[in-house]
DNA sequence: CCGACTTTGTGCATACCTTCACAAGCGGTA
DNA sequence: TACCGCTTGTGAAGGTATGCACAAAGTCGG
């Protein structure tokens, strides 16, 4: 086990010489303090889970749902069970056995884990094709996720309001994203232009950049960026049909053989 | 080691009788046929990791270079050298030790894989907002995969243009999906009417869907799903920016203490 | 208050992925 | 040809994530 759970642990510490009582997997050196957090201990994969079991659980809430087994929510989730009650067992334990979990207490409980319970700015940068798009989705809005700054190099499009929030010139952006203390930086535009644009946003004190544009940014290490990328979600489609298609022919080919040969069964090995 | 590599082990056949020269890990019972197929043993991992590097290629190409190194090309990617060599490894031994790989030879192995060299036809449904952003978006087309076919339950918008391809109405989606030979649905319409939409593509024939809509989509074992959620990407950055505030308030209430009793040092333990 | 039943939380085994480290192989050079 | 330096390809190790299976812990009916 790696994860500390429970509520009073957030900060640990060791003073010199009364140590040796932690049961803690490494030995604190002499004359340290050791502070662990609750929150790296996450898997990422597991965060990003607990998202998706957040948005199945509002709806559960919204049709008067008040209590849930983990079997039911994996079910909606589309998920091992197993793995949801692990899932869960990150952020806490807030289930009653032979129960399940009380709906809204789960909610508040993920929305503090994932840190929803802070305002997080978006400025979106490319107002396109797809930054129009984005500035009018109401989904961040209603999500936590308020847009509040819209930037693109076109003069012509400078002012003029998309989604309700007018367009700023991109060379103001630094003012701008300090001023509406923006949290969430959106890279919509062509993909020549976005690294120069995510330095601009990371000079501007963006830590956190969603980037639609296909090329990997490089950015410092205090800088989180999550990549949307169409192509790459075509392309592994695309290898499934292949693969799909490889596994039907090599079927084909062995039934054949099985016709030829006097063979009983085909077996094809993961 | 469990990939099986080479160019000629598509197909390894194992008559009864003949068998006992494998070196299989797994011993084929009697009166068996094991088919083992390349493609299976590729991580998925390794095939989004594949993408990345075809478009990183692809710009070299255009740049005029012929040769990179391990180190060049995974510095450009973004990833550790000995995993770019590892997954082209899957891909096949197309380096030359000394040297590096041949960009354009790299590109069309890369793409074989990937099942690039058939044409995988695209159908929008749901001509919203983002729907108009990726009929527009000329990314797909030059990528390989044409949008072949629009779809939304809009009457006004039926026979309209957009990107250059009128809107059919969704109840003719068997037919033009059919027809048009479409291998990949994207799903763009309100999450209400996602999981009707997606029954509606399987049943026209459609195996690979990429989903937008926020919803957990439940599909026969023979589909492949993939999803795009802004929510969950933002609530993912979200997390991050909770994780990072932890860490510095957690340092600064270790660095007060440390200034009350006498500390040498902190140290965040990961 | 008890016992049957349900469901959580988690130890453990397994599978998967990443990273290191280095032998093998290749081109260039003398 | 023989050597040298560079880079690939890949065992092996380590780490992370997944899924099973079950004890622990609760509810509920009697
Ligand atoms: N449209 C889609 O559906 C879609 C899908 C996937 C990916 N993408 C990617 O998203 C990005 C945007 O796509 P799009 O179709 O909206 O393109 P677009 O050409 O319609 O819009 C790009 C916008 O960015 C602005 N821009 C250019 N340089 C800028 C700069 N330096 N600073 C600020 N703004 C700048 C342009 O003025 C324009 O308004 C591209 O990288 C594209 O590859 C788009
Ligand atoms: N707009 C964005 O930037 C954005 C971002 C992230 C996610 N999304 C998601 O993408 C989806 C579409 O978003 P949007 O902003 O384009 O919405 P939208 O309301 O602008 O467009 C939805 C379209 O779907 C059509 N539609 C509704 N029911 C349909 C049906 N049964 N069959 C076919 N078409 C149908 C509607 O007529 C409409 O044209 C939503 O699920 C949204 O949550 C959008």
């Amino acid at each position: 086990m790696v994860a500390q759970r429970g509520e009073g642990d957030e900060v640990v510490t060791t003073t010199p010489g009364t140590s040796a009582a932690q049961a803690a997997p490494v030995v604190p050196e002499q004359d340290e303090v050791v502070v662990r957090e609750r929150a790296r201990a996450i898997p990422e994969a597991a965060v990003a889970r607990l998202a998706v079991y957040l948005r199945v659980l509002s709806g559960m809430v919204d049709q008067g749902v008040t209590t849930i087994s983990s079997e039911e929510l994996s079910a909606a989730a589309g998920v091992n069970s197993a793995k949801l009650r692990k899932d869960l067992s990150y952020v806490g334990s807030y289930g009653t056995r032979g129960v399940g979990y009380d709906v809204e207490v789960l909610v508040s409980h993920i929305e503090r884990i994932l840190g929803l319970t802070r305002k997080h700015s978006v400025a979106v940068v490319g107002i396109g094709n797809l930054g129009h798009a984005l500035a009018n989705y109401g989904g961040f809005q209603s999500r936590g996720f308020p847009v509040a700054a819209l930037f693109d190099v076109d003069e012509d499009l400078t002012g003029v309001p998309v989604g309700g929030i007018p367009v700023n010139h991109i060379d103001d952006i630094t003012t701008v994203c300090v001023e509406r203390e923006v949290s969430i930086g959106v890279i919509a535009t062509p993909p020549q232009a976005a690294q120069a644009v995510c330095d601009r946003l990371v000079s501007a004190g963006v830590q956190c950049i969603l980037n639609f544009a296909p090329v990997v940014l490089q950015v410092p290490d205090d800088v989180e960026v999550r990549k949307v990328d169409l192509a790459v979600e075509m392309q592994i489609l695309s290898f499934h049909v292949a693969r799909r298609a490889d596994e039907a022919s090599a079927e084909q080919a062995a039934n054949d053989l099985i016709n030829g040969v006097g063979v009983d069964r085909v077996v094809i090995r993961p």
